[in-house]
RNA sequence: GGUCCCAUCGUCUAGCCUGGCCUAGGACGGUGCCCUCUCAAGGCACAAACACGGGUUCGAAUCCCGUUGGGACCA
């Protein structure tokens, strides 16, 4: 049962993407369930799109995720000598043949066979070529099977049967040397010993070609399970024009790791009713059995409810580092002083139960750490609250908190409901104006926590700025 | 166009293989109520689906055929 070995092959073409993730992520899964290798292969052999910018994104990601792999990335252009030797020996065993015709040659054909609404597949003019070769460099073909049937037994779509005279001769190696994305794969699960291709469903239909090939370097084939697609709200397949799809790109935004990790292996398996899975449980409970045959829509309002899930649950040392690492990515040059890890990590710990992300709570922290005269003021926020109607009452709470010892609970508590009784106010009478002077919004922890968090010192600027704020008349014109 | 795949609430899904326990369960989102100094969180409740048509069967979301719709690959 040991000695599972799979493999995530990207392109590094682009970002990693939210889908790629997913594939990676259940091959990692199936790799951990049964103590197997993962191995990461980086399939490059495309070079006028590849970048080293990819390569470096796609690993930074994985390691954010921690996707960790067991083998050195692979790089196919490294591996460009084997294919090639791959490649001779079939042209040696006569599975193979040269074929001479141009790119050129061979897409003028394909216009003519689809203009007269033919299949617009090879003719295997070069199969048993009996003129001289022409004198230019010969593409490497491979000998196909022309009868009878391909059957991908696949764990995830199952029994699937291709006829093999739908399939032509496929080119093994280009002219220029490169081999093709079928070959290429094919040698490098043969060579890495792959066990376990688990790919997504678009690859299904390269599957029997893939197989002859196997068949053809004298190798069985690995088990296949073809994942089905991650679509976006429109039903074609996710990509940039319906928002984010990078993991960067979630991780600039403020999710948590675990979070997306947690979605995306919701996404397509399942376990019962089970919403919430820890990693463990993750690779504990993980199998290609549960996987669904269908593909599933991208909901990011999921991704968020996970995503405000971890944040109430993240261990608060972890919270109060992170809230440092979004607010100083927010607000750097306008911070000051070094932010003390203490105080982050209390103010997170009150933020953390209304904070969908980590970007939200970063915002939410800033009056705590950054001058008055910083904060931004809800503009519906202080038409409501700070005016010429509320502003006795922060004034009365000014002279309050400057007499005070301390702004605690059990300090302020009476003192409060001795304003509240002498003016006849309630709570949120007092408690609202002075939730927007101290915030800038409406809406915050609840208000002793918010004094506790701000101190003395900094409760009382925001305070005297907000006087300042509810004595300007109101802003004419549009409101 | 050809080939292949797919089809349960708006979305993710359980159930389907091994028909009856399904007046179809859970979750996100939505709505309402409770809690409450605000917003959240939390608790409770409600609305919401077996694509359609034929079979098979005493009985079908579950098995078979077809239709429709969607997707992928060939590009």
């Amino acid at each position: 049962m040991g000695n599972v070995r799979v493999r995530f092959a990207p392109s590094p073409t682009g970002y990693l993407h939210i889908g790629g993730v997913r594939t990676a992520l259940f091959n990692w899964l199936y790799a951990r369930h049964h103590q197997g290798t993962f191995i990461l292969r980086i399939e490059d052999t495309d070079r006028s799109r590849s970048t080293e910018e990819s390569i470096t994104a796609i690993l930074e990601g994985m390691k954010w995720l921690g996707l960790d792999w067991d083998e050195a990335p692979y790089r196919q252009t490294d591996r460009l000598e084997l294919y090639r030797s791959h490649s001779q020996r079939l042209l040696q065993q006569g599975i193979a043949y040269p074929c001479y015709c141009t790119p050129e040659e061979l897409e003028q054909r394909r216009k003519e066979a689809l203009a007269k609404a033919l299949l617009p597949r090879y003719d295997g003019r070069c199969r048993e070529l009996k003129t001289p070769p022409p004198d230019r460099p010969a593409a490497i073909r491979f000998k196909a099977p022309q009868v009878g049937q391909t059957i991908v037994e696949d764990l995830v779509k199952g029994h699937v049967v291709f006829e093999n005279n739908q399939l032509d001769d496929l080119i093994l190696l280009r002219a220029d040397g490169l081999p093709t994305y079928n070959f290429a794969v094919v040698v490098d699960d043969i060579d890495m010993k792959i066990t376990h291709v688990i790919r997504g469903d678009d690859h299904l239909n390269n599957t029997p070609r893939q197989i002859q090939l196997y068949q053809a370097l004298g190798s069985d084939p690995p088990r296949f399970a073809h994942l089905p697609m991650i679509l976006g709200p429109d039903k074609s397949r996710l990509s940039k024009r319906h928002g984010a799809t990078s993991v960067e790109a979630y991780r600039q935004m403020g999710y948590l790791p675990e979070a997306v990790v947690n979605y995306l292996a919701r996404l397509g398996w399942s376990h019962g009713d089970q919403e919430v899975f820890s990693r463990l449980e993750l690779i504990e409970k993980f199998s290609l059995e549960p996987v669904g045959k269908s593909a599933s829509i991208f909901n990011p309002e999921k991704l968020l409810w996970l995503n405000a899930h971890y944040i109430k649950t993240a261990e608060p040392e972890r919270l109060g580092a992170l809230l440092g690492e979004y607010l100083t990515a927010l607000k750097g040059e306008s911070l000051g002083q070094p932010l003390n890890p203490l105080k982050l990590r209390e103010v997170a710990a009150a933020l953390k139960e209304r904070a969908k992300t980590l970007v939200e709570m970063a915002e939410m922290a800033s009056c705590y750490f950054l001058r008055a005269e910083l904060i931004e003021i809800d503009q519906e926020a202080k038409e409501k609250f700070l005016n010429q109607k509320t502003r006795p009452i922060l004034q009365t709470l000014h002279e309050v908190f400057s007499k005070a010892s301390s702004l605690d609970q059990n300090v302020l508590e009476p003192i409060f409901k001795d304003i509240l009784i002498r003016d006849g106010l309630k709570m949120n009478q007092l408690a609202q104006p002075l939730r927007v002077a101290l915030t800038g919004k409406s809406y915050s922890p609840g208000i002793y926590d918010v004094l506790n968090l701000m101190g003395k010192q900094k409760a009382l600027e925001h305070l005297d700025r907000a006087i300042r704020e509810a004595q300007k008349p109101a802003p004419p014109g549009d409101a």
